[in-house]
DNA sequence: CGCCTGATTGATAAGTATCAAGGTCGGTGG
DNA sequence: CCACCGACCTTGATACTTATCAATCAGGCG
């Protein structure tokens, strides 16, 4: 019994060795130097549609995704909400609110959702011993902030159609071209109203781009290549 | 002759100190320390209108303002450009540029500018020497990604003339009242037209927020405290 | 003085949000 | 097993915000 929950605790721990390991933050260290950070981890989970934080919350932990989908996200006065970005296995979360004590976005789980989960203490700690880790979360920080500021020029510059198609082809990029995404959702990645972007996805359906109706709250691309030929056609490249 | 020269670039390189002591990047360093970088630093001058460099460049330079405006900026496919900030004396251009070997931005001198100016490779070995140099960075790219991701759901959320209000007010707190912008680099900080930034100002004459005409090219803040009344009301505070 | 840049105002049109009204599917409880 | 309920999808009509186009004005500078 003993030995048994032993076994279980170390495939627990390689389980989440493997999700940092893959993680663009870590992966450059030897996973003999993740063991002394693995320790203070935990796996946590969520049920689909949980908060995992709110905006504004004292950053007490540092997660990163083990399975299922998260929504990083931030609310508008108006009750609405802008998505950043959807994370999958193996991205962290908040990464970023090292410094600063408050997680700056909201995070929801978007499907049962499990977490490996790290106090801030120690991911502090380790971040300051190892010199490598902090150069890549400065690379980290660097590509974001820019990726932010061409969604600010894109929010001005492209109609509403062309930043759905975007969201669409971003996100079949990184999860495959069988989304389970609400129309709601994917509104939400693109900031428009969800009739709109039905409006589009119907429009993207009679050109043959995305699949008949899809289950329900899901979106099937079928003509990727199209899709992209869409995107690639207003501007110079994301 | 000989003398006065030595003399001169002691004052110059006296003056580029100050500048680095100031911003908010270098200050926590003691002058003795920022010395070896100042060795590698020259005085640059650019003309009003000039631009300093330009997005997608080579970014072989790091630059920090000694003494005019410098409006960072991105332009969007259809010509106009959104100005993401105005940077005054001891600001930094391209802190964030470390990582990336290109610039981001568009940086172009508003009126007669100098700048403090140093080369890549010996910005880059500085920072890897200072260890709470690159704790500072990372605290920077982590309120600029924030500040950001804010402007991405201001831009979705708040009406013209709120965010109108939003740029006279943190453009006044940072440079007083007295502004020296055209309507049109105004237009293009609230990310709108210049039409509608002169409607918009129009109206705020009327209610006795800005002053009449102001001289050519020009915009002073008559009553600052109701100005902040306005940007106050419609949230909860940027 | 005439040109050129910036400011101003008005009329118009386009793009989207908003409001309203079904329609469809799946799950749940009687 | 069926019926209902609720969540999600869909479509249409309308209104509003803001960009666009056009025309004029005002002041500085060569």
């Amino acid at each position: 019994m003993d030995n048994l929950k032993t076994y279980d605790m170390k495939a627990q721990e390689q389980i989440r060795l493997d999700v940092l390991k893959r993680s663009r933050l870590f992966g450059g260290l030897l996973p003999a130097e993740l063991k002394d950070l693995i320790v203070y981890s935990t796996s946590v989970r969520y049920d689909k549609g949980a908060s995992i934080f709110k905006e504004g919350d004292r950053a007490d932990f540092f997660y990163a995704v083990q399975e299922g989908l998260v929504k990083l996200y931030k609310g508008t006065f108006s009750g609405k909400h802008f998505t950043f970005t959807v994370a999958g296995p193996s991205d962290t979360l908040n990464a970023t609110a090292v410094s600063g004590d408050n997680y700056f976005m909201s995070a929801q789980a978007l499907n049962e959702v499990v977490l490996l989960r790290i106090g801030r203490t120690p991911y502090l700690a380790f971040l300051s011993k190892h010199h490598t880790v902090a150069l890549e979360l400065i690379a980290m920080l660097a590509r974001r902030l820019n990726r932010e500021c061409d969604r600010v020029v894109g929010l001005l510059g492209e109609d509403v159609e062309h930043r759905l198609l975007i969201s669409l082809f971003t996100l079949a990029r990184k999860f495959g071209t069988s989304l389970s995404l609400t129309r709601e959702e994917l509104a939400s990645c693109a900031g428009t109203t969800t009739e709109t972007a039905i409006r589009v996805l119907s429009r993207l359906k009679k050109q043959g781009i995305i699949s008949g109706t899809a289950e329900r709250g899901g979106i099937i691309i079928t003509d990727l290549t199209k899709l992209q030929k869409l995107v690639a056609e207003n501007e110079g490249w994301i």
